[in-house]
DNA sequence: TTGTTTCGTCACTAGACGAAACAAAGACCTAGTC
């Protein structure tokens, strides 16, 4: 996998240009545009991590139009799906949306059309592509580009929901093998290396070329408020919220939104709860009013985020912290998006933790692993629930874990399933603890993180709360001057008792390393070098 | 894993206490009902 630096010229480019021009009135292409579009042009697949608002559709939407045949585009959400065909009839391409919210004559329609060559781009969920009907009809279409927007639930989503997401690279493969098989470009707006490379394998993605743009954020200031039991969070959350400007708090809870959303209310300001439990109508007209200004703040959980683009979002509060610092950035970065002045706080209650170590996915029993890989190969989900006596859910994670145990080449058997599951929860189990470090360490805040998300900062950021007080200055200094540079971001090494990783971070007197099988560790140098712990591998 | 609610016990017959139970995100889809 390689980063591609920007194309100077070259004739692929020459016809991206006039196309996004022409087309779609853009004369400057943004970072990242230019090199992933003529990626594909000149046969790749393409990962492009960008931050929303950084223009990611115009990557699919002018190789799109470019390239021979329909271009599909995987989507999450039936709500975004209508929103991105709009936008492109607008712009006079030929767009149409295949879910379950379209009749079955108007599904009729979008795929006779799409068979006729009459369509460029047809939207739908991996729920849609995973019907085999859909599929066959939309291959004999011979699509010359599969696109997958909000691409990390590829990595996030597919073991224990949305199981269609797990099986999305065997999806696309059924589309057309080579010459015939389309390009696919995978996008989203942060990922942090490993999860590149998750998106990369289970997308199958073929000689890939990786288009990182630059995800530092120098308008936003990152704050940690530490408390110590429940009033002091509310106090700290309310006077968080305080801030002018229309902002974000979130909430790991739906009862934590609707109790915020009163007591913000109460001192006046225009605000509402959004959460999945909601009507999605009242959804709908909330996100509606947020956008056009008519609410100061959404008290909201993890479902509000994909598709809100609100360039004056001031400020972000976190009630609770999220899961991972991943989803803390992307959170975050909802505020600022016009590059004015914002601020991205987390209000710390260490116990706060427990619900992201709650839910991380569980490990499945060694007997039920063993009933469903003792299943007839394609027995209907009905007969399977009887036989095992398991859910419908228990039985498709099960069978999605053996999936991507054989594919990453553990193996076959329940053995090779146990220790996925294993190796996947203390995964997510390191990411809780990789979050707990930010907000109890004393580190530049964006330093940290972006060192989390692959990206280095020259200098501290000079803007977060440890960088303004002088603790991250201070923390240094104790440290001493930086510790020789033995080991290098990105680099793979072993460990004598963890097995292989990769190193994610180096500080001054410690080394985090993601391990294949343990998640992420932080080590102290001087106790790696003293016992000779950590060797790297050519 | 944790915090909150519910329930039973003791018996100072009102309320304190501890144990047990419960709930804690995300979105497709389809079938059934009004």
């Amino acid at each position: 996998m390689s980063t591609s630096p920007e194309p100077s010229s070259s004739p692929a480019l020459d016809r991206v240009r006039r196309t996004a021009s022409e087309v779609f009135g853009r004369d400057v292409l943004r970072p990242g545009q230019a090199a992933a579009s003529t990626s594909l042009l000149e046969g790749h697949d393409v990962l492009l991590v960008a931050p929303t608002g950084a223009g990611k559709s115009l990557t699919y939407q002018v190789p799109g139009l470019l390239l021979d045949g329909p271009c599909v585009v995987v989507s999450p959400l039936i709500a975004l799906q209508q929103d991105q065909v709009g936008g492109l009839i607008e712009h006079g391409a030929r767009a149409a949306r295949l879910s379950s919210a379209e009749t079955e004559a108007q599904r009729e329609q979008v795929l006779a059309s799409l068979e006729a060559g009459e369509l460029d781009f047809v939207f739908l969920a991996p729920e849609q592509l995973a019907v085999d009907e859909v599929r066959r009809r939309i291959a004999a279409a011979r699509p010359g580009l599969v696109a997958v927007d909000e691409a990390h639930c590829v990595s996030t989503w597919g073991s224990d929901f949305r199981p269609d997401y797990a099986r999305l690279g065997e999806l696309i493969d059924e589309l057309g093998q080579r010459p015939a098989r389309p390009r696919v470009v995978a996008m989203t707006a942060t990922a942090a290396p490993p999860v590149r490379e998750d998106i990369t394998a289970r997308l199958h993605l073929r000689e890939p070329r990786t288009v990182v743009t630059d995800f530092a954020r120098e308008n936003l200031s990152f704050r940690v408020v530490p408390v110590a039991d429940g009033a002091g969070q509310q106090r700290a959350v309310l006077e968080a919220a305080a801030a002018p400007g229309c902002g974000i708090v979130y909430c790991r809870t739906r009862p934590a939104t609707e109790e915020y959303a009163d007591l913000l209310g109460a001192e006046g300001r225009r605000v509402a709860a959004y959460h999945a439990g909601l009507p999605q109508r009242r959804r709908a007209e909330t996100l509606e009013a947020f956008l056009a200004g008519e609410l100061d703040v959404v008290v909201a959980t993890s479902a509000f985020g994909m598709g809100i683009d609100k360039p004056d979002v001031r400020w972000v509060v976190h009630a609770q912290a999220p899961e991972s610092p991943d989803t803390y950035y992307q959170e975050a970065g909802r505020a600022g998006r016009d590059g004015q002045e914002a601020v991205a706080t987390l209000v710390h209650r260490p116990e706060d933790h427990a619900l992201g170590r709650f839910f991380a996915p569980s490990v499945p029993g060694r007997g039920e692993v063993r009933r469903v890989l003792a299943l007839a190969p394609g027995v209907e989900m009905a007969a399977a629930q009887e036989e095992t006596g398991l859910g419908r859910r228990k039985i498709q994670r099960i069978r999605n874990l053996a999936h991507l145990a054989e594919e990453s080449g553990r193996g076959t058997g329940a053995d090779a399933v146990l220790e996925l599951a294993e190796a996947q929860r203390s995964l997510e189990r390191s990411r809780v603890e990789m979050m707990r470090a930010y907000a109890e360490g004393r580190r530049c805040r964006e330093e940290l993180l972006l060192a989390y998300l692959g990206a280095s900062l020259d200098e501290r950021c000079g803007r977060c709360d440890t960088c303004e007080d002088g603790r991250a200055e201070e923390g240094r200094a104790e440290e001493g001057a930086p510790a020789e540079a033995t080991y290098v971001l990105q680099e793979r090494v072993v460990h004598a008792e963890f097995g292989a990783g990769v190193v994610s971070d180096v500080e001054t007197d410690r080394v985090t390393v993601l391990f294949d099988d343990v998640g992420y560790r932080t080590l102290s140098l001087e106790v790696v070098e003293r016992e000779d712990l950590l060797d790297t591998v050519g």
